[in-house]
DNA sequence: GTAAGTATAAACAGACCAGTCTGTCTGTCA
DNA sequence: TGACAGACAGACTGGTCTGTTTATACTTAC
């Protein structure tokens, strides 16, 4: 028998707390239940995190990194911009569906944690540009194809607001059709559908 | 001195839940903050609703009420569906900036309660369809106007997503900007941009 | 081999919560 | 006048929560 180690601990927590933070909601979830569920006894937890707090932000960061890694790694897969494009939907409903449509865990905090520490919105903020990235690069991609020229800082907007909300409203509606209406209102905005 | 009647109690009560339920959240706000700042004893709180989830599940309802109303009595006092689509999107940019970008009540209950009591679910969802409704309306009129025929449906569904995502994005960047983006889209979707 | 660091287990503190209960006071209506 | 409804006041229960503390075991680096 031999004793976690610190890494191992750290891992377990932040696994078990992303699982449940996200399943059940931040304010839902004890921190009893996420060091039994880890195996982990409760002064190992107050070791690795200062706070339940501090476990949220860990959560958020490491949220974060994974999904945007996940997402790039998917995305340098396809080549055309159309295929990234439908790539990125795509990913969106499939999380959506596995979830269970719990949506996105940045804006579920933020709906949940009406007073979040500045740290939380930091990272919330941090989430927003990375995925507004994405749209941008995916556009520029389009632009450079097809010139688009002056128009692709609007279409990024445009892009954003569709996505977001085809997100959201398929979130609501509890399944995929909204998202993939959105899917074809963007390849229509990008002159993607035609070709 | 007069004692309070019954219906005084209960607007209290709902009036104050409103207050904070929406602004700090259904979970960060217990009964005893409820019936202090109501005025009201706990017993008379438990006359009037059996439990806190039924005292949320009334909040949502008078909200969507009281929204719905609202909107409406705002969008009659204007005439043409180009302008009853700016008035839509001026009374969401005025509600997100008078709340302080706190969002739309019902998505954050959806994010705040995943383990949401059917019941609950069921409020949500009169919300949604409720708002669908007014978008169909304006749609419908402004294809009686020119004549879009058999897009309309589809157009419903555009305007659904870029409503949605408008306001969406705008809450989690903290300003109406991309909502007001949003209602250009809409215009432009609508043919009423150039008319 | 020993000291430092981290793990484990479990009790504990103190705050807060939803909801119940006992009892009193006031107004209305028959 | 008396019965009833519903207001008021507030103590109380049983439970949950975050976070602390104490005591003991294991591992590793020096």
């Amino acid at each position: 028998m031999s004793t976690a180690t610190k890494t191992d601990v750290r891992e377990k927590l932040l696994e078990t707390a992303a699982r449940l933070f996200y399943s059940q909601g931040y304010k839902d979830t004890g921190i009893n239940q996420i060091i039994d569920e880890a195996s982990v006894c409760k002064a190992s937890f107050y070791n690795h995190f200062k706070t339940k707090e501090d476990l949220l932000i860990a959560y958020l960061e490491r949220s974060h990194d994974q999904s945007m890694a996940a997402l790039r790694q998917r995305l340098s897969q396809v080549s055309s911009p159309r295929e990234q494009l439908r790539e990125l939907f795509r990913c969106q409903a499939e999380k959506l569906e596995k979830s269970g449509f719990r949506g996105c865990p940045f804006m579920n905090t933020l709906a949940e944690v009406p007073g979040a520490e500045d740290k939380v919105r930091q990272v919330i903020g941090w989430h927003m540009s990375g995925q507004r990235q994405i749209l941008e690069e995916i556009v520029s991609r389009v632009s450079r194809e097809r010139g688009l020229g002056a128009q692709s800082s609007r279409l990024a907007d445009d892009l954003e607001v569709v996505m977001t909300g085809g997100l959201m409203a398929a979130r609501a509606q509890g399944n995929v059709a909204m998202l993939r209406h959105a899917q074809s209102m963007a390849e229509r905005m990008l002159g993607l559908d035609e070709s």
